[in-house]
DNA sequence: GATGAATGAGGCTTCATTCAT
DNA sequence: AATGAATGAAGCCTCATTCAT
């Protein structure tokens, strides 16, 4: 009978909250500019989201949480860190080149100590990195003065801070080459590697 | 004397400012917790800045000139990038173990796309990075495949976003041992090196 | 049959509402509030009434006019003041026994000077009083220093706001004693008669 | 050094916030219509007040202060409960004849289950309810079965629902007779009077 | 007819900025 | 010179109302 809640919209939402604070700032991203970009009224985002912060923390979440998957398939799939890390890193490029935009939202909040992960995805990761860890650990793959939070930070934040940078300056027409993707990944696995 | 007092106050709304940006958030931030934190009244901020933005800008200016004269400084001493590199990770650690909030400050509103550098800073670090490139290239110590972007990248991002993620749970009892130093060094040499 | 259908809706609007003004207050009353409580869509209640405002007067309306009713009532049955009273002050006991909450809505409306009767009800509730007036001027039951207003302000405000009070700590076993009924009552002959 | 505050603004403010929630309902009292009553800015009463709801419940607790010191004046002057009745009423009226609003301001709050009075002098007046009513019990002046609460609720709340009647069609010019006065301490009286 | 998706005016509140003192 | 009182634009959010379905 009534209107049916358009499937485009909240995509819309979504997308213009992603563009915005990239473009224009964690603090620059009102609300009104936000539901401006993605052509809905402003009050209709409160529909589907408690408020400006759960809308954001929703969206960080959502994609830290396919970030994640992306490592978690690995351990399925490989026996080799080295391998891990390789079809990883390839796979955040292939998310980089096709929405840089997102892979540049996720950084910047995740940078910004104001906004918090979800216990359950928390844990979920750092569950997922010491499985990685005990696996490189036991092959000998893995220095072992690398813990889960250094492994984190060199493998995800380093990643995202390397392609934000990146991504900078080349909005649009962003390009990396297959090498950038191979230099990325023979950068994490030295910096994994123990030293001899 | 008078200036006397003036230098104290402006150095008190910097370090306020970096506090509070540091532990507040970018958006808690405001003018009034500011002046509070460095003793200052609200509107005696405006006789130095502009505006609040005018404030954030000038100081990350001001802490990413230091820093680029950290960089700029091992040209003149040093004929191979491998002593540039050592002596400015060194000098790069000094000043988070020195004054941590700083660092994290700088990366803040670097991290953020939403404040700018002026042309001339700008200008400047490119044309230290690209030096410091020619004589990596000449003698063969960095990958010709790495410009000017992907060196600040890997050197001066990098740096920031490690020291960073460290930093965030170490806060005031922040300590870096010389192995921390030594592997960030290994590890950006070996980024830059050309791979065999 | 779809006149039924309509009927139990509108009953059940006027019902949610009554609820929803006394229990959440007049601001805490939103209309999808009172949709919700009334098992109505949102917009339904439009068919009804233009707005929120009317919804509201209307039904102030409609409890004033009960109340008008009975004590018009009184002047075709009874012939002195005294018997008026009596019967009036049973009727409204009555009804604050049967909907405890309806007595309080009328008087949250009635005091709040923002809602307005109609020119028309109050033409005829000043019309009643003055009636009842002139026969109590006539048989010496009432005082001659009470016009109109007085009238209505302790025979009706008085009446209601006692109720109120009373209900507003025994919401749901809202019980009232014979007691409760004829010490009114004797109040309010009182408070009319001539002082001697 | 600075400007000083402004206290006809505060009184201002207050007194805006009165008429406008006397005049436009408590819903219709917005914080833009009662700053621009004021003639004050619109941010400008958070200096002074948290938000709405914390200036309304100040107000509201300010002038119920008002009244029960109006009421408890009279144990240390009185001895019989009679006097007592009889000088608060005057004091009431006095007040109602200069600051109508006033009364009808506190009226409305105290009738809003939805504003509460602090525990301290919620506490206060029942102390002095039971203090009034020991004396008329002791005396025989008030009927046994009246409590703290019917006792409350009939010489306050029944004065204010009364003076607030007649208020509102005579704002402005709103005059109270000595026979006004006299015929509410008859009223009171007898209502308190155990019954024969 | 009936729904509830969608709107946007308006509410509350914060805070950068100005300016009287 | 320095303060902080005062402003008002702009932010977040609610909700009465409209209208496509």
């Amino acid at each position: 009978m009534a209107r049916q809640v358009d499937e485009n919209k909240i995509q819309a939402i979504k997308q213009a909250t992603i563009e915005t604070v990239v473009l224009e700032g964690i603090s620059g991203a009102s609300v009104s500019r936000i539901a401006e970009r993605a052509g809905v009224s402003n009050g209709y985002l409160y529909r589907f989201y408690k408020g400006k912060r759960e809308l954001l923390e929703a969206l960080l979440e959502e994609r830290l949480k396919m970030i994640h998957v992306l490592l978690r398939e690995q351990i399925v799939v490989h026996s080799s860190v080295e391998n891990m890390i390789k079809v990883f890193v390839k796979a955040i490029y292939k998310v980089a080149m096709e929405s840089p935009l997102t892979v540049s939202f996720s950084y910047r909040l995740l940078t910004d100590f104001s906004f918090e992960l979800s216990k359950d995805l928390k844990n979920q990761i750092i569950k997922t990195c010491s499985e990685i860890l005990e696996i490189g650990h036991r092959t000998g793959e893995i220095n072992t003065s690398i813990n889960n939070e250094k492994f984190y930070a060199i493998v995800v934040g380093g990643m995202l801070n390397y392609i934000n940078i990146r991504l900078r300056n080349i909005f649009g027409a962003s390009t990396f080459t297959d090498d950038d993707i191979e230099s990325s990944i023979q950068l994490l696995l030295k910096t994994l590697t123990p030293t001899p």
